[in-house]
RNA sequence: GCGGGUGUAGCUCAGUUGGCAGAGCACAACGUUGCCAACGUUGUUGUCGUGGGUUCGAUUCCCAUCACCCGCUCCA
């Protein structure tokens, strides 16, 4: 599918606009149409009915250690700047980076390491990238290559035996960049802000700095002592959250898969810590079934384990859950879903102090006076189990999607052309949105076959008797061929029919969007089975 | 952030060596029709992405800028 085509019918239908679009649009923001918002919204319902409001705390579901209860929380998108500075988001999100003006390369400040060298009367830095096994290997060649000599000539180098980043060499004049063939190519380090920062307060001074939230999460931990001390909750369980998350994304690309301004929808799931491994298990098997449910089926979704070297130190196990999105190469998936055992870091750094993630075991990370780089709450966030008496901190299992991701997903598998016949049985092109009846915008559509006879009257009294229900849409404008084609192109499972025979009978039409069917039901009966259809 | 491409009606696109802005589809109304993008008649739609410059005159040439697509980079 090209992804232009599926572009294009979003804004045509009115599923996505690009924001601020009459000033020239603005890169990384995107807004939802009347047809997006209910798509979005109908994927972010089915997320919450399923994981919150319809989850059933008595039953233990398969896969399950045991039963869980489940709870949600809406928290505010501003939050005390601690909380980004202990959940490690400002020291990972302010990366300082250099570019090289010869090679067009970026690489992370601190990341850049090498060692000075002399030869032929020349002293210069020859900075590397390469992996540790070669990085001598790596610098020997290309400092021979630059002063021309051969590898027979290796001892000509006279090289520095300490090895140093590039933040402990001020004069880049003298460096040789990773990709580089001259010296001094690589600029002056910048600053990357990726979170949104803002000022609280009218008065705003360099003092009352906060951030727009890069992840809902931390305002889950945030409450974790919250919850646990106003609803009777007991461990395992959990706490889900939708909202708006922001980040400074470098390259916003590839429609809204990359935006600045998005919605997560995430789950903190709190456990003992030896039953944790089991947890991970069953909500990494159970979000994979989530999607293959709502219609993500086939070998364009996969879940994808990550291999222990990717894992942070602290985590025993991270899956992402993947879409083979369209605008990607050909065997490239776009991550959609990424289920996190986290291990108990972000109760212990909100409470203790920022934990180094490169200790184990996980130890406070220290400035350079000895104390917490970052200092906890200093509240103690442990839980007590009431029935064994057993104090601990719970592991966290975290399920983060992204509902726009989600929702991009679904349109991308929706999207399809088919051929259905014309009037005069000749096939000609149909573009349908293929969407699963429980996300489709518009369950049903309702037309008067013709506008007299009485048939628009009996159309627009089902009209009525459906809408309470579920959002229906009335068309008695033009053939009727056409008006199908309309619904097909906004994913409109449904399509009932007034005609000659229901004057008789009081049977209408209904079609079926993907097989074109129809047959005949009874005008009473349209609310009942308008919603058996939608549930199966 | 770098390189390449694109930007004209709601959508897809044509066009102008610098001289009144075009098509198809879509949309609206009326009539005919009577189950899969029908036909006829009529009608609506544009700061030619934005800002500046050159020019008697710029959608066209020049500069800047913004957005989108592709490749690099990034992906926390």
């Amino acid at each position: 599918m090209e992804m232009d085509r599926l572009v294009s019918l979003c804004k045509r239908k009115g599923f996505l606009f690009q924001s601020s679009e009459i000033y020239g649009g603005l890169n990384g923001f995107w807004d939802y149409g009347p047809l997006g918002v209910e798509l979005k919204r109908n994927v972010k319902d089915a997320w919450w009915r399923d994981m919150v409001t319809g989850h059933d705390d008595l039953t233990t579901l398969p896969g399950a250690p045991e039963a869980y209860e489940m709870v949600g929380l809406d928290c505010t998108i501003i939050m005390h700047p601690q909380v980004w500075k202990c959940s490690g988001h400002y020291d990972l999100f302010h990366d300082y980076m250099v570019d090289c003006r010869e090679s067009k390369k970026r690489y992370r400040f601190d990341q850049v390491r090498g060692r000075w060298v002399e030869g032929k009367g020349q002293r210069f830095f020859v900075a590397t990238t390469a992996e540790a096994d070669h990085e001598q290997e790596d610098m020997q060649s290309r400092a021979l290559k630059f002063l021309n000599l051969r590898s027979k000539d290796a001892d000509q180098l006279k090289w520095d035996a300490e090895c140093l980043t590039l933040p402990q060499v001020p004069d880049r004049s003298q460096v040789l960049g990773p990709d580089a063939k001259t010296l001094g190519t690589l600029t002056d380090p910048r600053e990357f802000n990726l979170m949104f920062k803002t000022t609280v307060g009218a008065l705003g001074g360099e003092d009352d700095f906060a951030f727009l939230r890069p992840e809902t999460a931390q305002g889950i931990f945030m409450n974790f002592k919250n919850v646990v001390d106003s609803t009777r909750v007991r461990v395992p369980f959990g706490i889900a959250q939708i909202g708006k998350s922001f980040r400074n994304e470098i390259t916003p690309r590839n429609f809204t898969f990359r935006s600045r301004e998005f919605e997560q929808m995430e789950i903190e799931f709190f456990c003992h810590p030896d039953s944790s491994r089991q947890w991970y298990q069953f909500w990494r098997d159970r979000r994979l079934n989530w999607y293959t449910k709502l219609g993500l089926a086939g070998d364009r979704l996969r879940l994808r384990e990550h291999s222990p070297d990717e894992l942070s130190h602290y985590s025993t196990g991270t899956a992402d859950i993947e879409y083979a999105f369209p605008f990607l190469p050909a065997g490239d998936f776009g991550e959609l879903e990424g289920i996190a055992h986290r291990g108990d870091f972000d109760l212990r750094s909100h409470s203790e102090g920022k934990l180094d993630e490169k200790t184990r075991p996980l130890q406070v990370q220290l400035g350079p006076d000895g104390k917490p780089k970052w200092r906890g709450s200093g509240k103690d966030l442990s839980y007590r189990d009431e029935l064994t008496n057993e104090r601990f901190l719970p592991h966290v299992i975290e399920p983060s999607a992204g509902a726009d991701r989600a929702t991009l997903a679904f349109l991308c598998e929706a999207y399809a052309e088919d051929e259905a016949p014309d009037e005069n049985g000749k096939p000609q092109k149909r573009v349908v949105m293929r969407l699963h009846p429980r996300i489709a915008p518009v369950k049903a559509a309702i037309f008067p076959l013709v506008k007299k006879d009485g048939m628009p009257e009996i159309a627009q009294e089902i009209y009525r008797a459906l809408k309470p229900h579920f959002n229906v849409f009335y068309d008695e404008k033009g053939a009727v061929g056409r008006r199908y084609r309309r619904q097909d192109e906004a994913g409109t499972p449904f399509c009932i029919t007034v005609d000659s025979q229901t004057l008789q009978d009081k049977t209408v039409t209904i079609r079926d969007r993907d097989s074109l069917q129809q047959w005949r039901i009874r005008i009473d009966d349209c609310v009942e089975d308008i919603r058996r259809r939608i549930q199966s």
